[in-house]
DNA sequence: TTTAACTACTGATGCGCGTCAGTGACGCGC
DNA sequence: GCGCGTCACTGACGCGCATCAGTAGTTAAA
């Protein structure tokens, strides 16, 4: 599985097809403004599909000054279906653009998000938590054009922790407990998302959400439910499913039932959260649409040209089901 | 969050520092053979530092001939925790040899993975499912040196399987099913994880596992628990662990109760594995050490020597819980 | 007939870097 | 005084490509 051919380049098509490298790059990247017959096109292209030809990305990079790398920065892994879809809808838009997406997938033992955006020269970093101002000017400094941080994503994530507390305080909870998770990578997203709640109590003139860090155990989460009944409150949106289907599990230990004593109300919809007892009730963010958005801020921005972001309220679902 | 400034180039540096561009070269490359004293060295990294200075990857390729950039393809995301630190592992490993890992999220509408590879200039693809002959040839011609798809990985999943059949066995159980994915995306990993579950079945001399196909939904789950036990089925193995709570939620509706009829282990171990009622046996692969295999056979190819890769047995780890 | 415009190309340049083949300065033995 | 060997550095080249500034050849307008 290794071999160590020497590569053809553009000047090897060039010559099998009886032109100049100019003219093969002309052909190739069909240039606009250029005139080229159908034919000499045909046996530049031709000669270039014979020979498996392959221009150089650092060549091209050099010459152009640019790439068409993207480089998505995925903090950690809440890789539901629902983020795998986002990067699936991100990948098409860009590619309509000409744009190539890779992601990166933090570790602590790894390289650095800015020693991987040097590497693969992105001309683009895009992320789901926002980048401190030194990362931002580093990744500049690493060749960056564009980075795109948090924009529409912490609002999406407010977004839907105030879809979680509306629902409840339209079911008529007052008083309404938070779950949040211990591990710190999800710590940045589990604050958006509880802001969201705080700002649905807010407006509705409840007292702001308590919000508690417990371990995904059984124990603790079954002491933190016990704790939050007898405080009086009677609903708690939990970080995500996970945390809120081990939460589901403790009540059950300790005979406490849901929504009966605590109504839970989950996020993200991953896929065993139906098969929770009861079903899991949750909130989810459809990314399709904003994958679509976050290709035309980033294809606008390499075109220095401005494009708003912004998501349709719309793209927030709520999936009720027997927890709530 | 656009910015276009120039480059900084080591020629800038060069000048800051007061030498040649090849020392500044010599310096940050830290090239051995090389004599360079302690001060010059300083004045080179101060000013490096000072100016922001990176190499611009692109140049870096042309010059050198090669990359340190490796893709690891990812089909879909079956992303648990267990792949997220597989990949952790793998991308640290990596670093400790100078390599940099990128991922691309197969897409339907996105680029291929030749592409990708070309775009980033990657001088190893990584994959999980076998690459096609002819996708091999195309990722050489695009540029990759190392293309390492499934060695070892096939034989991990089979592991997996195997270990699954085997824990029910020892159970005493002699007729198995096993639930597999509608998803023809989840395919041929779950045909690996049969395998294994097969040969444990043929080893000790039972009938074949009886293999079905069924939706991730409440009612086909339900009827096909249903008809295991009228086959007299006494336990089946789980493509995964989303389909085996799915099953145990299904069998939970029809009055059929875990491991009592029918016994259920799934694979993975996520998070809410533990959550289910009742508590699932799982069996999961140990990833950390594959990862660090991985890139061990990487860098071997990369420098042209050759490295056996494979698994220590010891990596597939069995989680008895109240489901078997 | 000259000028202009267009067509169908090509030669040369430079992007930023790694690296080879030096070069001058200095010390040492003879 | 000469050769030799290290030390500390530098000049120049070329990687593969995009692109600018042409240049012949043809046609159309003046």
């Amino acid at each position: 599985m290794t071999r160590s051919l020497k590569r053809t380049t553009s000047a090897d098509v060039a010559r099998e097809a009886g032109v100049s490298r100019t003219t093969v790059s002309y052909v190739l990247n069909n240039r606009p403004g250029q005139v080229i017959p159908e034919e000499t096109r045909r046996r530049v292209m031709d000669a270039a599909e014979r020979l498996h030809y392959r221009p150089h990305a650092g060549a091209r990079a050099l010459a152009a000054g640019h790439t068409d790398v993207v480089l998505l920065s995925l903090a950690d892994l809440p890789m539901g279906p629902s983020l795998g879809r986002y990067v699936e809808e991100l990948a098409g838009a860009l590619a309509e653009h000409g744009l190539t997406l890779v992601t990166h997938l933090m570790s602590t033992h790894g390289r650095t998000l800015t020693d991987v955006c040097a590497a693969v020269g992105a001309s683009a970093v895009l992320g789901f938590r926002s980048f401190d101002e030194q990362t931002v000017q580093a990744l500049h400094s690493a060749g960056a054009v564009v980075v795109l941080p948090t924009t529409g994503q912490s609002s999406t994530m407010t977004m839907l922790g105030h879809a979680q507390a509306a629902h409840l305080i339209e079911r008529g909870h007052r008083r309404i407990g938070y779950l949040s998770p211990v591990e710190h990578t999800f710590a940045s997203m589990a604050e958006d998302r509880l802001h969201g709640v705080a700002d649905a109590c807010a407006r509705t003139g409840l007292t702001p959400p308590d919000s508690r860090v417990a371990a995904m155990e059984i124990d603790p989460l079954s002491r933190l439910a016990a704790r939050w009944v007898e405080q009086g409150i009677t609903a708690v949106c939990s970080y995500n499913d996970e945390y809120a289907i081990g939460l589901l599990a403790a009540m059950q230990r300790i005979g406490l039932n849901a929504p009966g004593d605590l109504a839970v109300v989950g996020a993200d919809d991953i896929p065993v959260a139906r098969f929770a007892q009861p079903a899991l009730s949750t909130v989810y963010v459809d990314l399709h649409e904003a994958g679509r958005q976050r290709a035309e801020a980033v294809a606008a921005g390499l075109h220095h040209r401005k494009f708003d972001e912004m998501l349709p309220v719309s793209s927030v679902r709520l999936v009720v089901r027997d927890s709530s």
